[in-house]
RNA sequence: GGACCGUUAGCUCAACUGGUAGAGCAGGCGACUCUUAAUCGUCAGGUUGGGGGUUCGAUUCCCUCACGGUCCA
């Protein structure tokens, strides 16, 4: 065989093993007898699905389908194979009588990978299935390279997240699942724009990270040569837009956070943020469960999802508690009880809690309800009035000033949702971020950072509001029974291989 | 960051207590005009993740590095 420029060029490559080369010299064979293996539009007419499901319209009809070649069966002049396209796989049928020698030698040197057009006549085989019998076919783009075997399909998890392609084609349920993630996200964007909300976009690229409790990400900008977080959330922006009118706003998108990865946790992740004037932090619990419960509606058509072991219903309303009253039904402690800090410390010291030298009665309350009562929250929850001390931008509350109007959604264990009635009082929100700072300079890199520019911005006045922010993943991973936060997210960060 | 588990052919997996690295699928060649994990024959395919060590001999035991998974922080 005559060595071609390019292939030569090719094989220089270090991935480019044996099997690969084969491939090549077929894409050279295909070229010089003028198939272009690497086609342009082609005029289909229907999906697989949509000629499989409805037979009776489609016997004897000419239709056209595309579709990647997943498996082909050949018996000397009559060759079986699947098209696999977006809808699902049909099978298709080939004659030497019907397409010549020349075609019918051709198809019998494609490959699985191959992506195809065919034309042909619907009809059924003996054993029922539905077939396309090909009168024509096109070659529209050759694979170069194996593709997993056909029977267990592709399994190595690293894999499937490196090359999240050959997942969605070779595994049918994470199609599935990132199919429904889409579903989900339109259902929540159409529920809103119901309710009179307006989808905004405010910056990624910050000069103060604000808005949650993180470590961000540090970028570059070269000509003001200044650096620039990512933002950690968006949420010091969306009130800005409160403040000037805009009343009711959300933003579904991205947040970066500096942090491990896990099971729950991708440095970046998808947030849906929202806020309304005028409202407080139980219009908030009530638009969660009316957002939640419509989405499970019209995405899957059921309220009883399973996830992992449990059945999870998620029928409104939800449970409703307070914190203390949570913690008290878990532990029987009553942090209502507790006067002061010290108190606080030997209490929650009782119950096998680190206490650590700057922890007050709000840290003590938070950490004891994360650490004994959160993961038993499984069916959905909301756990409300959180201490003002972790939770610098919610307003205080008015009867006990320990407190705030903060609630959070649990399910399975997992924050689902997190809300407040927002603190407008800009003096009020200045000591909340001098207390924070205060914690950074102690070394705290989570602690917010001082923003001025929204200070003034509150300064000027913003309405009362109440604000929501739902992690979309999160969310995904129990409507799709899915246990990790990678299974909902097309490409996971992972370290570069090599 | 820590603990545990994993990494063998393109893919999915074997290989006992340390003793010549195998199979299926995919691939090449051949046979076959209703198969569907098609079938039959035949051939080829490996730096056992990288490096080091112990040993007459290492996929197997030890150390280390890389990547991934699960749990924990």
């Amino acid at each position: 065989m005559e060595e071609k420029v390019d292939h030569a060029e090719q094989e220089e490559r270090e991935d480019f093993d044996e099997l690969m080369r084969l491939r090549m010299e077929k894409l050279a064979q295909l070229r010089e007898s003028n198939v272009e293996p690497y086609g342009e539009k082609f005029a289909r007419t229907n999906l697989a699905r949509e000629v499989t499901e409805n037979y009776a319209a489609f016997q004897d009809q000419e239709v056209a389908v595309a579709g990647r070649l997943m498996a082909r069966r050949m018996h000397g002049k009559t060759t079986f194979a699947d098209l696999q396209d977006l809808s699902g796989r049909i099978q298709i049928y080939l004659r030497l009588g019907d397409l010549g020698e020349d075609a019918y030698h051709l198809f019998g040197k494609l490959d699985i990978g191959d992506i195809l057009g065919v034309t042909g006549r619907v009809f059924k085989t003996r054993m029922g299935e539905v077939t396309i019998a090909v009168q024509k076919f096109v070659l529209l783009a050759k694979s170069l390279r194996v593709w997993p075997e056909k029977w267990h399909g592709l399994r190595d998890v690293e894999l499937r997240y490196r090359r999240r392609y050959l997942d969605l084609i070779m595994n049918p349920e994470v199609k599935k699942t990132f199919l429904t993630r889409s579903k989900i996200i339109h259902a929540i964007r159409n529920f809103l724009e119901r309710k009179g909300f307006l989808e905004v976009e405010t910056p990624m690229m910050h000069t103060v990270a604000g808005g949650a409790a993180a470590r961000p990400f540090i970028t570059h900008h070269n000509a003001l040569d200044m650096d620039l977080y990512l933002r950690i959330a968006p949420e010091l922006y969306l009130k800005r837009l409160l403040v000037g009118g805009l009343e009711k706003v959300y933003e579904i998108n991205r947040n970066f956070r500096n942090e491990g990865i896990s099971t729950r946790h991708n440095p970046e992740f998808t947030m849906l943020e929202l806020y309304q004037a005028y409202a407080d932090y139980f219009d908030m619990m009530n638009l969660t469960e009316e957002l939640i419960s419509t989405v499970a509606r019209e995405v899957l058509g059921v309220m009883q999802v399973p996830y992992g072991g449990e059945v999870i219903d998620l029928t409104p309303p939800y449970r409703r508690t307070t914190m203390i009253e949570a913690v008290r039904q878990s532990t029987g402690l009553d942090f209502d009880a507790l006067g002061d800090d010290r108190e606080a410390a030997r209490a929650a010291a009782g119950l096998g809690i680190e206490v650590e030298p700057g922890d007050t009665w709000g840290s003590l309350l938070n950490r004891v309800f994360e650490e004994k009562v959160e993961e038993k929250l499984i069916q959905p929850t909301f756990v409300f009035d959180y201490p003002l001390e972790v939770s610098p931008l919610a307003k205080r509350k008015k009867e006990q000033p320990r407190l705030t109007y903060r609630f959070e959604l649990f399910i399975c264990g997992r924050e689902i949702a997190n809300a407040f009635s927002e603190l407008n009082d800009p003096v009020d929100q200045r000591i909340r971020f001098q207390e924070q700072a205060e914690k950074r300079l102690k070394g705290d890199e989570e602690a917010h950072m001082m923003d001025e520019d929204f200070l003034t911005a509150l300064e000027y006045g913003m309405p009362p509001a109440g604000g929501l922010g739902i992690g979309i993943d999160r969310l995904v991973m129990l409507l799709t029974n899915s246990p990790s936060i990678r299974d909902v997210i097309l490409f996971p960060l992972l370290r570069p291989r090599e």
